[in-house]
DNA sequence: TCTTATAATAAGCGTTGCTTACTATTGATG
DNA sequence: CATCAATAGTAAGCAACGCTTATTATAAGA
């Protein structure tokens, strides 16, 4: 083993695991002709579970700007993945809903990503993986309370 | 409580504590003026840690491209904050260490750092911490070892 | 009515990181 | 010693992710 270059912070650490995470995720579903990046799987996956949902809510519920899922939505549209609908209670808005042709990539998407926390967490206790979730999910909350915009209401994800 | 919108799977959580973090240290860090990014800070800390030391050393044990690596290091000399000197061993080869000047932001960053790790696991229980890096590092490992190019003999970080 | 707030989007940018192709040097092999 | 493959660094260019600011349409409160 090398002597250890800088600190393993956990913030090191995090950023390597998300990124080394996202790059192997990417390799697994362009292998398998998925043509989507992972970004694009993570908001496709979210409308699924949401059921037709306003754009801004699902911005706020994953912790996107709206402009950030909406050029999301744009590529998942022009896809022919998911729809965009006129919301009947409110002009301005849109619902958001996956298309019938988006079952088996989702399903596929499902498939991998659980093979890769298979994969990565093979040689880790289960019930210490589900810790290590906790933790995270409360420093998740801590960051997004942290943020400057927060006040306004922000709260969950 | 809203409800959950997504699966919080490990993957998309690590996500989130990834993103949220950089964008929280970069508001820290320009907030007191030091005028570099999460990147930047980022590999200044490891030259610090590595004295003198060869850029392609260097990127393998941070887990970069030399391309990469290099480009972080083009900015960081035009601010003065380190130097890159002839290797007298190897002229193909540079040797990267710090300027006296960077020692006052690392010092910063450092210290910005440790308030935010701080900040961020308030809630969590120091022995949880330790054993969440420790998953994080395994984690880690695992995902090292999955790149393509890792039979060559890249390993550790 | 008029003003303010909200939903979505257009335009444009910054950060992080990659790949591919190139130059200069080293070192091994015939 | 001549040659040829491997290595250290870099130039050029691109992709993914996410942000901010400004704009348009609609809603809702004073």
């Amino acid at each position: 083993m090398p002597p250890e270059i800088y600190h393993n912070t956990i913030s090191f650490v995090i950023t390597d695991v998300a990124r080394l995470m996202r790059a192997e995720f990417d390799r697994r579903t362009s292998g398998v002709g998925i043509g989507l990046t992972p970004g694009e799987a993570r908001v496709l996956f979210s409308v699924s579970k949401a059921g037709p949902v306003r754009q801004a809510v699902l911005a706020e519920r994953m912790g996107l700007e709206a402009m950030t899922l909406s050029t999301y939505l744009d590529r998942l549209e022009e896809r022919g993945l998911l729809s965009r609908t006129a919301d009947p209670s409110d002009r301005r808005a849109k619902l958001v809903s996956v298309r019938p042709e988006a079952e088996p990539i989702i399903q596929e998407i499902l498939r991998i990503g659980a093979q890769l926390r298979a994969d990565m967490s093979a040689t880790i206790d289960p019930q210490k993986m589900e810790q290590l979730r906790q933790s995270l999910m409360q420093m998740r909350n801590c960051l997004i309370e942290m943020r400057p915009e927060c006040p306004k209401g922000t709260s969950k994800a």
